[in-house]
DNA sequence: CCACAAGAAGACCTTTTGGTCTTTTAGTAA
DNA sequence: TTACTAAAAGACCAAAAGGTCTTCTTGTGG
């Protein structure tokens, strides 16, 4: 469905905000390790994802990665769209350039619901979001980390 | 959602049942001009499907491709799975190795009802069935080509 | 039986995606 | 102010996806 770096962004941004519910903020050694990515690879998506605001990060000892709290939480919409552009959202699953209610391809009546769900779903969900539901769930997985005593964190 | 291979095989095949509907068998130069589609990759594709059995051809003058009508119609999900493997209607939205019912991932409430949706379209649905569809709503768009004398086939 | 009209086969190329590695820059604590 | 820690930057590499091109092979129809 989502490319990897989507995935590998998905996973990081909940589990930087999961930390930072701890009062941590983790680093990339840490979060790669967790998360089970190449920790290179994710270095570079996460460099790109604090370029474009999504993530801020701290250099130094005692650095990471952090999400500023006066900031709106990330919408998923947003953030996959800066990955792989809106053709998931609004594509045609024929690949047609024209296709809509008006114009539809034999697969259109099929596919329209299904992806208007996953553009409700990535419309309405945000990281925060997501990382909340794995607090209140304690089924919920996504890391091999499940507690870490806090450390001091401005 | 679709990679283009797919979207290519579904375009061709429908345009081949639509042709074949009609008493005719398109040549790969007809098929890849009418749908759209790079005329060697989509000679590749169709070779390779062939090959695997789910639609056939005939070389030499009056030649093209076809379906055979003894065969069963094909279904999208098999035709998918042959293409891209079927990580769309199990795999995670997170990506994750293990996530199912009992080792959910933040994603997976919101997404399993999506990755169902879809696995139940293309389990239900096949190239047959889109075509009728196409011939009985004349609002259903594929090719720019909508009409064409048919020519002797045995 | 030959000319031609198709599909078959496969080598090759380009772009995108996924990923590594090395060097630089910045922040912090002692 | 130095030593260390951690992110930033970007060159580089590998695999997969997407696509082209040339050379067979096969099946008619005349």
């Amino acid at each position: 469905m989502f490319k990897k770096e989507t995935e590998y962004a998905l996973r990081a941004l909940v589990y930087i905000q999961l930390q930072n519910f701890k009062v941590r903020r983790p680093g990339i050694v840490e979060i790669a390790t967790e998360i089970e990515t190449p920790q290179s690879f994710t270095a570079k998506i996460l460099q790109r994802l604090v370029k474009q605001g999504f993530v801020e990060s701290q250099k130094g000892i005692n650095g990471g990665f952090y999400f500023n709290k006066d900031k709106a939480d990330v919408q998923l919409k947003k953030l996959i769209v800066s990955i792989e552009g809106d053709n998931l959202f609004s594509g045609c699953g024929f690949g047609l350039k024209q296709c809509d209610e008006n114009n539809p391809c034999p697969l259109h009546y099929n596919y329209a619901p299904i992806r208007d769900a996953i553009d409700k779903l990535v419309t309405e969900e945000t990281i925060q979001g997501l990382a909340k539901k794995y607090n209140a769930d304690d089924k919920i997985i996504l890391s091999r980390l499940n507690l870490v005593s806090p450390i001091n964190f401005p």
